[in-house]
DNA sequence: ATCCTACAATAGACTTTGTCTAAGTCAATC
DNA sequence: GATTGACTTAGACAAAGTCTATTGTAGGAT
């Protein structure tokens, strides 16, 4: 996905372009991914040093709505966010330093939840969070 | 599990029997399940008014610690206490309301993370999450 | 090119969730 | 029933996020 695809369909879905929400939707392009709100801010403020957390606040918001980013809660501190929402993926979190890979595990989880478990619920997505110790954490402990 | 198993098992473990804690594991042993931090204290506060807040987290950390109770994370609002840390479940949770069900799919997750996708992690947990709209938000869309 | 106007951005107050600390209290042991 | 160290308390503090009133501006209309 280059940057200019995603500004024009931005701009194609009826989005007003503006220097902040450029900025934005540059940073979470770049491959360092899951960042979260406040790593984002301090990212466009380098670029654009006015721009405020509400605004980033806002856009990520907006980002979410459009299905152009996911929103990411993989620990309990703050969401992540992550601009891989095109190709389906799982997550697999460090649990001491909270470092977060992509995964695609096999199987289907959605199949394996019987009507009997659905409680009348339309249920309509599927997270799967690993956790575990990466390598740098496992060799400290 | 019985409420004096619980309270037994604690002792047992060189826990220090007052009575606030008793009432936070009492709370939590009620068949409301799913209570956030600020829910088990407005419980706790009814049977014991003078208990703080900052006690009811102490004692939740502590029941985590221990393994008598999970901490979930399904929304990114506050995490939430599951008292049924003894049988392995997942969650299903309405997007809408914010309902949580246990759910207990078939599978093994687990299995399904091939070793190319482990990126040298020692895997030792997952987490699955379902999304959708329990039967009142859907009828009510 | 300039003007308008609705939409967007801003600063900062506010809320929610959770942690920390210093001082007082009390359960368990002797 | 005295001792003592673990437990509790109130409230300050912190982090993450939301809201509001005001100011600014993108982009179409002129």
């Amino acid at each position: 996905m280059r940057m200019s695809d995603l500004l024009e369909r931005l701009r194609g879905r009826g989005w007003r372009m503006t220097a902040q929400r450029r900025v934005v939707a540059e940073v979470l392009n770049g491959d360092h991914v899951h960042l979260t709100a406040d790593e984002v801010h301090a990212r466009a403020v380098v670029r654009l040093p006015e721009i405020s957390r509400a605004t980033v606040y806002n856009t990520l918001g907006e980002l979410v709505s459009l299905g152009e980013v996911l929103e990411v809660a993989t620990d309990k501190r703050a969401k992540r966010y992550d601009p891989n929402a095109h190709r389906p993926h799982h997550h697999l979190v460090c649990a001491q330093c909270g470092a977060i890979k992509d995964v695609h595990p096999d199987g289907n989880p959605l199949a394996d939840l019987p009507d009997s478990e659905r409680f009348g619920f339309t249920v309509s997505n599927v997270e799967v969070t690993y956790r575990g110790l990466c390598p740098n954490c496992a060799a400290a402990a």
